[in-house]
RNA sequence: GGCGGGUUGCCCGAGCGGCCAAUGGGAGCGGACUGUAAAUCCGUCGCGAAAGCUACAGAGGUUCGAAUCCUCUACCCGCCA
């Protein structure tokens, strides 16, 4: 335990790049290295799931359950109704059921990330429990007391909305956030917050609000914005989210979203993310500076990622997928089974009775939007059947072309997918 | 309150009353190269098979014909009070 050789917490999660501003830092660090502690991480519902860029904060929670922490998983059914502001602009609300549904959904796919059992049991909590209840002048007088207007106004986020307009609404967002501290304090003894870095602000008001009420000390730390090297934003793919939900990204999406991280992002990902001891990482990063196109650590960090978002069975799928449709062997040596199985993944387009041309198959699958995209893929040379180029829009694939029978594989450029089963 | 300027396709941004579905750049998509990379080069980029339809803040109007002219409405931005 005292191994002086072993890397403590902090020293983990300052190597890892996790922690990007933090209170008292030698504090934090005797209180991370040191016996239990319970902390805490929001999540606010502002979609129907959580998406790759929140896996920095889920994540982190595993992380410091893990090594012995107590985690409160703090679903936001207060705070998601009133909108954290952003530079830009005034949110709009989302209807109050809506929000419920979105709450409970998030925190289903919260729970499996930690554990259960233990001394240190995770527990998942809903700031609405406290806040709902409270009168507007128990909140005036308790909690708003505590924060002085000019220290509120100083707020960066606070002063780009002073011009264009900020809601008394939003303004008070980080009264909410703040309380939510104080109550896991009081409750549940939490004496760490960490969030995005984009928290900062809120958390440690939070800080200084649980201090003025003559409570505390508590800590803090955020973790950095997750960047790509080409400045793109992290987490989008194809114009969309990559979202943790299979339903709204496919476990086959959410792999490759990761196999395609670039060589110069992929090694900041695993240390992120990963939960291989640091010795495999460093491997990993060898392994890309010497052999990049072996993409040994994309595929490190997509399999473990999709295992722990989408489980072992789903994920063994999804590679067993990616390696039928760009392995180097024909289609036609795919077994019914695994061809199935693989465009499954991919999305499978059901067709009945006859075959439609090229052009429309494409945009039926869902490769293309509209037919005139569709014959302009076709024109570009982007689209095959079954890996041969299709160079007719009219053309209806010839029966003998179905892959046992009934299956097409369309793709879209060079690696996108799609799965036509031609039934009956 | 007064005066002036602006609102164009995903974003920025040009646009002469007909030759404008609308120059150019970016993003996106595709091709070549490669590693299902990056960089680079090339192509493409409203919907429709087509006729055609829908589009230039919104609503009216002038005209054979308008994104381009006029009127009103909404929003934005300057300058003066």
């Amino acid at each position: 335990m005292t191994d002086s050789a072993a890397p403590t917490l902090t020293d983990d999660l300052l190597w890892r790049g996790l922690i990007q501003d933090s209170t008292d830092a030698d504090e934090l660090r005797k209180h991370l290295d040191a016996g239990s502690l319970t902390y805490y991480v929001g999540f606010d519902p502002t979609a129907a799931s959580l998406h790759v860029g929140h896996l920095m904060q889920v994540l982190t929670a595993r992380r410091l359950q893990q090594a012995g922490h107590r985690p409160l998983l703090l679903v936001g059914g207060a705070t998601g109704q009133i909108g954290d502001p952003r530079e830009s602009a005034e949110r709009t609300l989302n209807p109050v059921d809506v929000i419920e549904g979105w709450v409970q959904r998030i925190r289903d796919q919260l729970a499996p990330f930690v554990t259960y059992e233990g001394d240190n049991a995770a527990t998942l909590v809903n700031n609405l429990d406290w806040t709902g209840p409270m009168s507007v002048v128990d909140f005036l007088r308790d909690v708003g007391k505590h924060f002085p207007v000019s220290r509120m106004l100083a707020r960066e986020v606070v002063k780009a909305r002073l011009e264009s307009g900020i809601s008394f609404t939003e303004f008070s967002y980080q009264l909410l956030q703040s309380h939510d501290y104080y109550e896991l304090h009081q409750r549940h003894g939490c004496r760490l917050q960490f969030g995005g870095s984009d928290q900062w602000g809120n958390i440690t008001a939070g800080v200084d609000y649980i201090r003025r009420r003559g409570a505390g000390p508590v800590h803090a730390f955020t973790t950095p914005l997750v960047t790509k090297a080409d400045g793109t934003k992290f987490g989008k793919s194809e114009g969309g989210s990559v979202w943790l939900d299979p339903a709204m990204t496919s476990p086959y999406a959410f792999y490759q979203f990761w196999l395609n991280s670039d060589d110069k992002d992929v090694n900041r990902y695993l240390r992120y993310f990963s939960f291989r001891p640091r010795e495999e990482i460093t491997e990993l990063e060898t392994a890309t500076a010497e052999k990049p196109a072996a993409r040994l650590a994309q595929r490190a960090l997509a399999e473990e990622l999709t295992t722990l978002v989408h489980g072992a069975d789903e994920c063994a799928q999804v590679i067993a997928a990616s390696q039928a449709l760009f392995g180097r062997g024909s289609l036609a040596e795919l077994s019914a089974d695994t061809l199935r199985a693989a465009l499954a993944e991919t999305g499978l387009h059901e067709v009945r009775g006859e075959l439609p041309p090229v052009a429309a198959l494409l945009r039926d699958a869902g490769l293309v939007s509209s037919m005139n995209e569709a014959r302009r893929a076709i024109a570009d040379g982007g689209a095959y059947v079954n890996n041969e180029r299709a160079t007719d829009p009219e053309e209806v694939p010839a029966a003998s072309s179905l892959l046992h029978g009934r299956f097409l594989v369309l793709r879209r450029g060079k690696r996108t997918f799609a799965g036509v089963e031609l039934l009956g």
